[in-house]
RNA sequence: GGGUAGGUAGCGAAGCGGUCAAACGCAGGUGACUGUAAAUCACCCGGCUCUAUGCCUUCAGAGGUUCGAAUCCUCUCCUGCCCA
């Protein structure tokens, strides 16, 4: 774990003491971090922020893997946000978040409590600890649907033309990264460049990771949990109440399949392993990016 | 027993004389990440190794034709379907 109590190598007082301290609770899904957040919450008096790009939405409780939490926002006494906030029909985005997650945290902070953030979304936390300056260009959804219909490699040229700079390190095969800094790059010009990233707390982080076999075990019954519990009905009611199949496909994991299993474009035994080996295979991205919080 | 369609890398599936270690998809591995991030994307994926316009072993098995075969011929084994 890293202590940033210490001024930085250089000797300069940049790593000032003078932050606040925040815990963070990461990792892969289905590791338990949820109920760590809360045993930590409880012992060193804190209140638990979700930083879960799902779990924001209201609605797909199951899917999402929430905790049961009381009408004032409670579970075992602690008081959690980020949960439910959202509507499903709209993309909550990180730089949202990020506005809505620093004021939750000094809220915490001022009422004498240690911020426990608590999720499995890499990019919302790095967000949040690195204090990311998201370019102020808000999605301009008629371009992105008009950009949609380029390819990649035509998306790329246009690019190119706007944002020489950006264009040379975007990933140029990737239509969700070319089309943003198109639109960032129509809005204002061009797209500015990343500062040095330093941590704006001070972060004392617990990075939860399990091996292969035994996150196999605990995410298949977990699933299995999930969908006697309910997940499709879930799932079913979300849609009926106008949350569209392209949009629960768009949600990932249990939002897809479950999605695909009621279009029944897949079988039940299908569905439940595909989704398996999605969840999967998503633990392992996360790992990815966690490896970097962990040292 | 007769006929017929097949047996290709972990699975599915192209290839049907040379440019084939063999397209493509899935599964698997590694990684990226500037407002969709549970999303999106990249690379690797027979073996060896100096990771290469390199070497070795492969396309059910055994023979054969050919300068050259996953691709043609013969026989054997196995599978699906049809007729008995």
């Amino acid at each position: 774990m890293k202590d940033l109590n210490h001024p930085s190598k250089d000797g300069s007082l940049k790593g000032s003491p003078l932050k606040q301290k925040i815990i963070v609770v990461c990792g892969q899904t289905a590791t338990g971090k949820s109920d760590l957040a809360v045993e930590i919450a409880k012992k060193y008096n804190g209140a638990v922020l979700s930083v879960d790009s799902r779990q924001i939405y209201r609605g797909g409780d199951l899917a999402s893997g929430k905790v049961p939490l009381t009408n004032r926002g409670l579970y075992e006494g602690i008081e959690h946000f980020g949960v439910s906030i959202a509507s499903m029909k709209r993309t909550y985005t990180v730089a949202q978040f990020q506005r809505y997650a620093k004021k939750i945290i000094e809220k915490i902070l001022a009422s004498g409590r240690t911020p426990i953030l608590c999720g499995g979304s890499g990019l919302w936390i790095d967000a949040l600890v690195y204090g990311t300056e998201f370019p102020k260009v808000k999605p301009n959804k008629a371009l992105r649907v008009k950009l949609a219909k380029l390819s990649t490699s035509e998306l790329f040229d246009k690019l190119t033309k706007l944002d020489p700079v950006r264009a040379k390190t975007v990933d140029r095969s990737n239509p969700f990264r070319l089309i943003r800094a198109i639109e960032i790059a129509t809005a204002i010009g061009k797209v500015p460049r990343v500062k040095t990233r330093k941590p704006m707390y001070d972060v004392k982080w617990i990075v939860l990771s399990l091996s292969k076999t035994d996150l196999e075990q605990k995410v298949s019954k977990r699933l299995t949990a999930r969908i006697k519990k309910g997940m499709v009905a879930e799932i079913r009611k979300l849609h009926d109440q106008g949350v569209s199949h392209k949009r629960l496909m768009a949600l990932g994991l249990e939002f897809k399949f479950t999605s695909l299993f009621l279009q029944k474009k897949l079988s039940r035994t299908e569905f439940e392993t595909h989704l398996k080996k999605a969840i999967l295979q998503y633990a392992k991205r996360q790992d990815t990016w966690f490896k970097k919080f962990a040292k």
